[in-house]
Parts: C-alpha cells; sequence; structure tokens
RNA sequence: GGGCGAUUAGCUCAGUUGGUUAGAGCACCAGCUCGACAAGCUGGGGGUCACAGGUUCGAGCCCUGUAUCGCCCA
C-alpha cells in the first residue's frame, strides 16, 4: 500500500482495492481492523492497486466513505496537532507524526520502500503550510429554491454579462444548485446569527419569543430535542436547540437558567460581500439613496469572481430587495506579472498605483489601464523598480521581488522595496515599482497638454465663429469627417464595455490626424488674417470634441485643459450644446454629437491621396539624407481627376513636405536625375539632381520592383487559377484584376526609373 | 479529470463576415532642436500568425489533434 501522507495512517479505516469484499486487514500502529473493499475511487494502474481511505481527511475519501457507509475518524485537533483518535501520536504536529509514523513502520518492519514522488499538494496562500481537510460541522444555506430566480435572470436576459462567453461559467455553477457552507472559522467577519440553548422544551421557547417573528427555532438533531415536551431527550439528557434571529439584541438571558450561546464562527466572506450592493445603500433601512441607486447599472469586475461574487449578488439581491443587484456585468481581464502569474501582495509582484501615480500620472495610469482592457484574454504587465539615485530601471524577477533592499545596477546604489523592514533598510531612499505599459499614457496626455498649448496661443482675441461646412477646404471638412466618425466609434466602444478599442481609436486619431495633420496644415492658415477665424473655429472644434472625449480615460488633463479653453475663449459653444452655454466643468459637459452628415468618405480618399503623396516625398528625402530644411523641387503625375483633387493642397503638400511644385498633371514628367515615388495612382518626381546618391538610389529601386514583381507573380497565380476563378465572387476576382494592373502599372513605372538610373551611372 | 480562454514582431497587445502587401505602442537603426510637443518630429528594419493535419478557389480567422500557459470547478 502507498501513502503520501503518513500522518493519516492512525486513521485509516479502509483500504480500498481490487480486492474481494469482506476481508479485514490491520493497521499496525493503531492496531485497528478495517475493512478491504472494492470501490471505483481505486486505480490500480496508480501503483499497487491498493489505496487507503481516511473519509475525514480527503474529499474523495469522503465520497468513498459515504458511498461504503464507513465511520469519519478525524484524528486532527483544530490547532493542529494529532487527537486522541491517532493513539500513540496523540499531541504532536502533522510534522513530528510524519516522521514518527515512517520510523515506526520501519521499526516494525513493515516498510518497504520509500521514494521520492511529485504530488499535488493545496497550499494556505498565507501561510504557505500545506493544507489538511478537517471534517467538520459547519453552517450551510440550502441553493436549491434562491438560485433558480438567480439563474433566471441571466437565462432571460435581464442581466447581461459580457463578454457572453462568462454566463456559461455563472450558470453552470449555480445550476449545480450545491448548498454554500457559510461557516468560516475566523474572528473577523460578520458573526453567524445562529445561538445554542439547552435543556429547554419548545413550550418554553414560544412562550419565550412570543410574538417576535423575527427569531425562529430547530431542534439541535444530535441532542434529540425533537417532540420532547420536557426538553429532554429520550435517554433524559438535556436537550439542545438552534435559534436563529436577525435581532442582534437577543440576549443571553432570554431563557432564565438557560443560557443562549452564540455560535462562534463567521459568514463566509463572499456571504458579506454579497450584501454590497443594498447594504453600501442603507438597507435593510430605507433610505434615499437606496431608492436613488438601487437597482444599480454596471458592476465590472474580474473573471475569477463570477461565481464567488456576482452570482450570490444576485442571489441575495433578488432574496433580500425582490431586486436584481444590476443589469449589466462587464468582465474585465486580469493583469498578470511578467511571469504570467496573478499579481498579488504576498508573491510581491505587484504594482503600487499610487507609485505609478508619482511618477507617470494619475490619468497615464488610467489611460494605461484603459488601454488594457481588452475582451480576449488576460494581459502581462512587465514590472520594474526606478532607482531613486539615478533612475534606471530595474527588471523586477523571481529573484530580487521579495528582497527588501536592491542594489542598483548602475549607480551601486541600494535602495528599499515594500518588504524594508529593518531600520537600516527602511533609512534607504524607496524604489517604487511601475511599469512601462503606461507610459504611452504619460505621453499621450503631454501630447495633448502641448496641442492645447498650440491652440491656445492662436485664440487672442477670439470669440468663436460660426461652423459652416458647405464652403469649408478639404482639410476642414476631413477633420470635420474624422470627428463624427471617431465619436461614433468611440461611443459604440464605451457603451458596450470595450474600452481598450475606444482608447486605441482616440489614440491614434489625436495623434495621428488632428496633431500630426490637422495642427500642421493650420499652422499657415493662422499667420493669414483672411483664412485664420476658421481655422480657429475648427481647431476649437476639434480639440474641444476631443477632451470630451477623452475625458472618462483622462480625466485630470482633460479637466485643466477645459478650464484653460473657457478662460481663452468664454464664448466657445459647440453645436450639441444646444445654447446651454459653455459647461462649469467638464465633467458635466454634454457628450459630443456630431452630425453624421459630416462623414464623407470622398472627402476622406481625397485627403488620403493629399498625405499619401507628403509621405512619398518625405521617404525620398530621408532614403537620400536630404537635410529637413531643405526646399526641394518635385513633380507630381497623375490622372486628371486625381490631380484636380489634389491642387486644393497645394500648398499644404509645399508646407509639410518641404518642397517647392514644379508641376502637376497628367503628362508630366520627371526632371533628370529625379528620384521618384509611387503612391495610389500618383507618381511623386523629386528632382535630387544635387543630392542623389545613385547607388543607394538603384538599390532603393531594385528592391522595390523585386518586391512588386513577387505580387504580381502572386497575382498571377490566383488569376490563371481555374478553381479561383470559377468559385470565388465575381467582385473578388475583379478587385484582385485591378489590383494586378495597378502592380504593373506601379512595376513599369519603377523599371523606367531605374534604368534612368542606371544610364546615368554609367555616364 | 471537467469547463472556459490564450499562444501573432525582441517585449506588451490589436486584428471586424475567411478575400489587397498582417497592424499599434515600447524597444532598435538613421536623420532632425523651423515658435505646440526630444515624454517630440521624419523615415526605416523586424513576423513560417505555437505545432501537425483538415475544410476551402482562398485560412492569423473555420474544424480536428498535439504542446505550453492562465483561470474556475472537481
Amino acid at each position: 500500500m502507498i501513502s503520501r501522507r503518513q500522518q493519516l495512517l492512525p486513521a485509516l479505516i479502509q483500504l480500498a482495492a481490487m480486492a474481494k469484499d469482506g476481508r479485514q486487514v490491520r493497521v499496525p500502529l493503531v492496531d485497528r481492523a478495517i475493512p478491504l473493499v472494492a470501490d471505483e475511487w481505486a486505480r490500480p494502474e496508480m501503483g499497487s492497486g491498493c489505496v487507503k481511505i481516511t473519509p475525514a481527511h480527503d474529499a474523495n475519501d469522503y465520497d468513498v466513505g459515504l458511498r461504503q457507509k464507513l465511520p469519519m475518524i478525524n484524528i486532527l485537533n483544530p490547532d493542529g496537532t494529532l487527537s486522541p483518535e491517532a493513539g500513540p501520536y496523540a499531541g504532536q504536529t502533522v510534522m513530528k507524526a510524519r516522521a514518527k509514523v515512517v520510523a515506526d513502520l520501519e521499526g516494525l518492519g513493515y516498510l518497504e520502500l520509500t521514494e521520492d514522488r511529485i504530488i499535488d499538494l493545496a497550499h494556505s496562500d498565507r501561510s504557505k503550510t500545506p493544507i489538511e481537510p478537517y471534517l467538520a460541522d459547519q453552517w450551510f444555506i440550502r441553493m436549491a429554491e434562491i438560485a433558480q430566480p438567480a439563474l433566471d435572470a441571466v437565462t432571460s436576459g435581464r442581466v447581461r454579462i459580457r463578454p457572453e462567453r462568462y454566463a456559461k461559467s455563472y450558470l453552470d455553477w449555480l445550476s449545480e444548485k450545491r448548498d454554500w457552507p457559510v461557516s468560516r472559522q475566523l474572528w473577523w467577519g460578520h458573526r453567524i446569527p445562529i445561538w445554542h440553548v439547552t435543556g429547554v422544551a419548545e413550550d418554553d421557547l414560544v412562550r419565550a419569543f412570543a410574538g417576535r417573528s423575527t427569531v425562529s427555532w430547530q431542534p439541535d438533531s444530535e441532542s434529540g430535542a425533537e417532540g420532547q415536551p420536557d426538553g429532554r431527550s429520550a435517554t433524559g439528557s438535556p436537550c439542545g436547540w438552534f435559534l436563529c434571529t436577525s435581532d442582534e439584541s437577543i440576549g443571553v438571558e432570554s431563557m432564565s437558567g438557560h443560557p443562549l450561546v452564540r455560535d462562534p464562527d463567521v459568514l463566509d466572506t463572499w456571504f458579506s460581500s454579497a450584501l454590497w450592493p443594498h447594504s453600501t445603500l442603507g438597507w435593510p433601512q430605507a433610505s434615499a439613496e437606496l431608492d436613488c441607486f438601487y437597482p444599480t447599472t454596471t458592476l465590472v469586475t474580474s473573471r475569477d469572481i463570477i461565481t464567488l461574487w456576482v452570482a450570490r449578488m444576485v442571489i441575495m439581491g433578488i432574496f433580500d430587495t425582490g431586486e436584481l443587484p444590476f443589469y449589466d456585468v462587464a468582465i474585465h481581464p486580469k493583469i498578470l506579472d511578467r511571469y504570467g502569474e496573478t499579481m498579488s501582495k504576498s508573491k510581491g509582484n505587484g504594482v503600487d498605483p499610487l507609485d505609478v501615480i508619482d511618477s507617470l500620472g494619475a490619468d497615464a495610469l488610467r489611460f494605461g489601464m484603459v488601454g488594457m482592457a481588452t475582451e480576449t484574454q488576460d494581459v502581462r504587465m512587465p514590472v520594474e523598480f526606478i532607482c531613486p539615485s539615478c533612475g534606471v530601471r530595474i527588471e523586477q524577477t523571481l529573484a530580487n521581488r521579495m528582497l527588501p533592499k536592491i542594489e542598483c545596477a548602475k549607480c551601486k546604489q541600494f535602495f528599499r522595496t515594500q518588504w524594508a523592514s529593518s531600520d537600516s533598510d527602511l533609512a534607504l531612499l524607496r524604489g517604487p515599482a511601475v511599469s512601462e505599459r503606461f507610459e504611452s499614457g504619460r505621453n499621450f496626455a503631454n501630447k495633448i497638454w502641448n496641442a492645447t498649448r498650440f491652440v491656445l496661443m492662436n485664440m487672442d482675441g477670439f470669440a468663436g465663429g460660426p461652423l459652416d461646412m458647405r464652403e469649408a477646404p478639404l482639410e476642414d471638412r476631413w477633420l470635420a469627417s474624422r470627428l463624427a466618425s471617431v465619436t461614433r466609434d468611440v461611443t459604440a466602444a464605451i457603451d458596450d464595455y470595450r474600452f481598450a478599442e475606444a482608447s486605441r481609436v482616440l489614440y491614434a486619431f489625436v495623434w495621428d490626424q488632428f496633431c500630426s495633420a490637422y495642427v500642421e496644415l493650420c499652422k499657415s492658415r493662422l499667420a493669414d488674417p483672411l483664412l485664420r477665424d476658421r481655422a480657429r473655429t475648427m481647431l476649437l472644434l476639434g480639440l474641444d470634441t476631443i477632451l470630451r472625449l477623452l475625458h472618462p480615460m483622462m480625466p485630470f488633463v482633460t479637466e485643466e485643459l477645459w478650464q484653460h479653453l473657457g478662460e481663452a475663449v468664454g464664448q466657445r459653444c459647440m453645436p450639441w450644446d444646444s445654447g446651454t452655454g459653455l459647461a462649469e466643468s467638464i465633467m458635466i459637459a454634454r457628450w459630443p454629437e456630431p452630425d453624421a452628415a459630416w462623414i464623407d468618405e470622398r472627402t476622406e480618399t481625397q485627403f488620403g491621396t493629399f498625405l499619401g503623396v507628403v509621405a512619398a516625398i518625405r521617404e525620398i528625402r530621408s532614403r537620400q539624407n536630404v537635410p529637413p530644411r531643405t526646399t526641394l523641387k518635385v513633380a507630381v503625375c497623375s490622372s486628371q481627376k486625381t490631380i484636380n483633387l489634389l491642387e486644393p493642397m497645394r500648398a499644404a503638400i509645399e508646407s509639410m513636405a518641404a518642397v517647392e511644385i514644379h508641376a502637376m498633371g497628367s503628362t508630366v514628367q520627371g526632371f533628370p536625375g529625379a528620384s521618384s515615388g509611387v503612391t495610389g495612382e500618383c507618381e511623386v518626381f523629386v528632382d535630387l539632381a544635387d543630392f542623389v546618391d545613385v547607388g543607394t538610389e538603384i538599390a532603393r529601386i531594385q528592391k522595390e520592383n523585386e518586391k512588386l514583381s513577387g505580387f504580381i507573380k502572386a497575382k498571377k497565380a490566383k488569376l490563371s487559377d481555374e478553381k479561383f476563378a470559377a468559385r470565388a465572387p465575381q467582385a473578388v476576382v475583379e478587385k484582385e484584376r485591378q489590383q494586378l494592373a495597378e502592380y504593373e502599372a506601379t512595376l513599369a513605372k519603377g523599371v523606367l526609373a531605374l534604368s534612368d538610373l542606371l544610364s546615368r551611372k554609367a555616364l
């Protein structure tokens, strides 16, 4: 027979084995005869085919015990030492008893083999000691009736859990309707409202608590009180009763001569937590808060407590108040450390939010968290310490995360961590634990701050202007279109609890479009008295909308900027403010509602072509190492239609790419020695006669041409595949054809440019 | 053992109904201090989408299996 927990041998009451029923074996250490029984739990393939059963100390064995109707022998005392049931081992600790059992077996000549095995052994999070199952009487709450309404709430859709897949764990768990063990042997918590009294008859109880509907009782079945009017059991011993009451004022002396003894146990923490939605608002008393805020709307939480907390709040809310505690449950990801481990204080692998706030700011923290709130999976957050002496970052590792002090690899100074306790360690400077994942939030806040600063610098004497999109130039119509669709997308994402998406959309729009494109384009307009006010109106529209959309994710910086903006342009008012005037605080400002008619695909495509031309020129400039401030001559060749669309942006191209446009048209040719680039259907020629490094340029174009040839080959293969032509939708086939044509046209231009360069090189 | 997820660039993550050349931030490389912003600007390099099969004209995405990781339950 094999045993991994030798201390339990004295508790043996059965051996489950592939053996005939009825045989008995003797447990040598306590000299007890026990049955040898066949049970499905025994798995011969795992060892000798014989396994010990200790029903009071193992959940599986407990089941076997119930099946085989075995006695339950508990050999442990509450303090972890062995009880008199353990015979000669009574009074010893588990660890000592383990060693003694092995020694005794050996002494008796029964020990055949000792070997090391890796086993699953649950440990206490707090004390790090192995958990010893312990059979004891506990209070349970019957789930059969109260679980059903909570199941119905989700299946009927009145409570929505999202992402939806998490509804399954809620429903699976609740539908088992397993009774809920609620008593805990702790000193902290809501005390269980059960009292015990002995030596009284039911009549006495009725008399003592006459008219008190808050008191109920039932006999203590172990003392056999039931049906004995004189308060004594059939054998003449005093009877016991359990009293349950919500009236905390029930006194020890409520029944003269028979003291009421309150159960020492407290309620499971989740029982108390389940009361949170209504008890925080004053329940069971009626209160204005309860009236106003209950039921609440949304519960935001982590998936590992869907059954522990969410399900129980629903149960408790329905039971106590008759109403659901909330309608939406938004499950967010869990943040893990760099090793994929759950963060916890006892592991020392967490981040103190205050450290992040101190070093990067509260908005950076919040924006970072929002960005991590994706729908699909948990997120890892590598943690690093910042050396308080030199500012260098030090990775938090398994090795250093529990140290009271850490030596900086760079400056060799020690700093203290959250674990510092000795006076000498506490005297060191503290090294905050942060994560670089919050840096983009900090940078973003800075970007918005600077963008606002730019706008404010240009608002002197401006009182706001009318918003009229009809006569607006391309960039204004583009901004309006973007604002409308970004607002739509951000609003939808937030409504749907897709917070990370909302933050991504805003980040990209603010940084890449509003700042990098629109603000840049405004610079020349702001210098022109005729164009100035329209640009200022649009800048305000853009910035104001951005601040409002961003406020839930960056509350502090947006409020600060809102106030500055209010001082600079007091009359600023957006169409969606519907004449109510400027809100005192962005917290109460209306959510933007840009006109959906502003969204214009054509405008966005047109603007995209413009940006593409600018990017193509910049790339050529960068490839050839042309100083950024040197003005270059360029020419743009494209269809007349595209040229017409590009024409209004001529000045913008010149300023954003630092060029002078020599020609734009459908028959324009390059300069001698021009470098060219292709974007969409535009070919851009940059006069680099004075700069070009022919070798670099040849290499670049060759690489580009090779890439295109690859694409063309793949496309041709696809198109010549008869199955593709026959089975793919016509639209897809047509699209592929068009692309092939585009690639071929582009390649033709590249081949031409290359031969031109090669001939120049030859000269 | 069961359930639910995950595996995409050096790191952390997106990727819509299966359909262009798979994206972002950080890190990296090159160049830039022109009156918003160096916590910045411009450009660039970097991916066999865990692995093996399958379905399909076509798979990061659908199906099956394997491996690894996480959580809940037993």
